[in-house]
DNA sequence: ATGACACAGAAACTGTGA
């Protein structure tokens, strides 16, 4: 089985890339990120007609999580436990549409947006420590199961996961507050399977569009696969789908796939 | 060889991203 994670940026935007690279990949489960839609504006119709089940969970033009299977989808969670909440000062708080899992192929898969965290003294970044913080909690109770924590991390680990560490608009991927809360997840038992099989440097996931970073290859690796015990055993290799960075109306940020055997 | 921000809606601008 195919498992990959894409933060699409738009899947209205991006529908005829993100179905024509399902089939031409031959992905059996794919886990989106940024769908930037409702349900009802999400375009099923492709993706249906390509012979994929969809669950869908977005509340407006922002975040927004979803996961396409042809292999079953089953027990939709539209949250974890204690899934924190976010609101502006003098708004209410809302838990945002940014974590969805689903039993797909024998394998529970979460689809994870984790907050960018916007600037060291924007609360967005305490939002970002405490939505690490409580996902880390959760997964723990699921490491006894097939489980696959996969998404938008919005941490680059390592220094050689970010093409410059002065980089002013990805400050809250670099601290060690940041790290450490991304590093926890193996504290609960998971391996993160992208950097098992790629320890290369500079293998990024995202690429900003302005600046020429993607010719560069002035990016970051932020999009990872954390994977328990039994799933992490059953995985055989990983790739960065970097060529679908290329040409005009891509997304900023590139599938990463899993290669999974019998569980 | 990949190419000089993009997306959505509150819309001819702002919020958001990273």
């Amino acid at each position: 089985m195919r498992l990959a994670t894409w933060n699409v940026n738009s899947v209205r935007a991006r529908c005829d890339r993100v179905v024509d690279w399902l089939q031409r990949s031959d992905t059996d489960v794919l886990a989106m990120q940024e769908i930037k839609c409702k349900p009802e504006q999400f375009p099923r119709e492709p993706f249906e007609a390509a012979g994929y089940e969809l669950a869908i969970h977005g509340l407006n033009q922002w975040n927004g999580v979803a996961i396409a299977s042809r292999v079953g989808l089953a027990d939709v969670e539209t949250s974890f436990p204690a899934q924190p909440a976010f609101g502006k000062p003098g708004q209410d708080p809302v838990v945002e549409a940014r974590a969805l899992g689903a039993t797909a192929g024998g394998v529970r898969v979460w689809s994870l947006y984790v907050p960018n965290g916007r600037g060291l003294a924007d609360p967005h970044y305490a939002y970002k420590l405490e939505f690490l913080r409580t996902l880390r909690e959760a997964a723990a109770t699921w490491a006894d199961a097939p489980t696959a924590l996969v998404g938008d991390f919005n941490v680059a680990p390592l220094p050689t996961d970010i093409w410059s560490e002065e980089d002013s608009e990805a400050e809250t991927h670099v601290t060690p507050e940041a790290r450490a809360a991304f590093h926890a997840f193996a504290d609960a038992g998971y391996t993160e399977l992208s950097r098992q099989f790629i320890p290369d440097e500079r293998r990024y996931t995202f690429w900003d569009y302005k600046q020429l970073r993607f010719p560069k290859n002035e990016g970051m690796r932020i999009d990872f696969a954390y994977a328990s015990p039994a799933l992490a055993a059953a995985t055989t290799g990983v790739t960065i789908e970097r060529d679908e960075r290329k040409g005009k109306g891509a997304s900023d940020h590139v599938p990463v796939v899993l290669e999974i055997g019998a569980l």
